[in-house]
DNA sequence: CGCGATTTGTGCACGCCTTCACAAGCGCCT
DNA sequence: AGGCGCTTGTGAAGGCGTGCACAAATCGCG
């Protein structure tokens, strides 16, 4: 990621909300806890930082630390009001405006992404695909037309979007990024497994779903190693190949 | 997720390679190196970790001491050995055996995710795909059947399946979950918007589209009011309404 | 053979994040 | 009105991760 801290340069006067420098940790979390608050049934008005953490599946103290972060009042012995919280989490990821997001790439997986219910329905509104392949371009889903990547900057300044998300090809990444910094769009998501480079106030999260996959591996073949520690190395290839050097 | 560490039981003597537990931050960077590794097109015998940590997008320090933590061998003056390297992290992730995947629910996103040449490419394989609703199965995508989700725990012992992956609604990922540990999975990749629980041995990672795009959305909301901070106030809704129990 | 350039491996310090544990505050019941 | 139980908010401690800076090691060249 470009994180890079703006350094909360010293003359701000904290006379505006200046705005809570979250932590990053919290930030990530907040999103989960606003689900939670959203997917309860319960009809109850309040809610103990107990239950909402078991429900975001975290700690109840990190829970409480987090809302403690931006202000939000509990009420001692009673817990906290689940509409004031909604709102309140909403109002600090700025979920409460719904915000313009264009896509690049439609291939298998942006298709997918152009179909995604959960965007909508979670405060965000895609109003541009675009494709550099000219046989998509004019196909429509789910409503709206792909259009050329040539469009993409004037688009992007004309629509006031601020939120690109990549899933491009890796090879057509950084160029659909160049285009989106050049449209004014001041974060990426990027499906796309390579490295991005960006402006310094330009924000990128990735997501490499082949890297989940090898993470998982990865406990995968620890937990393997733990269990088969009595038998004698059944499974593949073995550490080794790499004596050299071993006395000079 | 699920982590809670084994512990790592005093009585386990390191005789076997007793499994360098590495730092999940680590961990979670390993494939970006690899993936980095692979992209190089320079035909170069080795590599400096300066340059890879430029290519992986990383401080070089912090790319050295990871591998020095999984006992990887460079040398002083010249680099890594990038076959070497390649062939280190690949075992360290359990990649060197094709691991068996499965995929539930083909819906928007799971239909991508199968047809995702990602998966393959870096070392797995899926070889099944479940739904629930009868209207899907029998249906073939990349050259797979999608079968119905009661096959699952029976299909999943049978192939050997370690790593389920669920693009299900968040509503029914929980049976799924139940469904895939029954199967002996023992990896759960979740795209479903919701906690999961499972028993301890068994990892989960969540990767949430929305939540992502949330984030990112958090950042749009704190750089919008830094920059308008000399303007008044001019977008929307502001962070009042919460005043109540001023004074009692 | 020795020296300098280069690059790895790592000790150390710092800061962030998590977790525990508890005081402070609030409401309810008697 | 008072006391009791419950829940929040937070101080402090510990662990983890990061990044600097440098010693150690290796190669190439004269």
């Amino acid at each position: 990621m470009s994180q890079q801290r703006p350094g909360n340069p010293p003359g701000t006067p904290g006379a505006v909300p200046a705005f809570p420098d979250l932590p990053e940790a919290t930030i990530a979390r907040l999103p989960e806890y606003l689900r939670a608050l959203h997917n309860l049934e319960d009809g109850s008005e309040t809610i103990s930082s107990e239950a909402l953490a078991a429900a975001a599946g975290v700690n109840s103290a990190k829970l409480r630390k987090d809302l403690s972060h931006l202000g939000s009042y509990g009420t001692r012995g009673v817990g906290y009001d689940v509409a004031l919280l909604i709102e309140q989490i909403e109002y600090v990821l700025g979920l409460n405006q719904r915000r313009a997001v264009c896509l690049v790439g439609v291939g298998n997986l942006g298709h997918a992404l152009a179909g995604y219910a959960g965007f909508a329905s979670r405060g965000f509104r895609i109003v541009a695909l675009f494709d550099a392949d000219p046989a998509k371009v004019g196909e429509r889903i789910n409503g709206l037309t792909v259009r050329h990547i040539d469009e993409l900057p004037r688009l992007a300044v004309q629509e006031k979007i601020a939120i690109g998300v990549i899933a491009t090809p890796a090879g057509a990444a950084q160029t659909v990024a160049d285009a989106l910094v050049a449209g004014g769009v001041t974060s990426i998501l990027n499906f796309a497994p390579c490295v991005l480079s960006v402006p310094a106030n330009v924000d990128v999260r990735k997501v490499d779903l082949a890297i989940e996959l090898q993470i998982l591996s990865f406990h995968e073949h620890r937990k393997a190693s733990l269990t088969a520690l009595p038998g004698g190395r059944s499974s593949a290839g073995p550490p080794a190949a790499q004596q050299e050097a071993v006395g000079s």
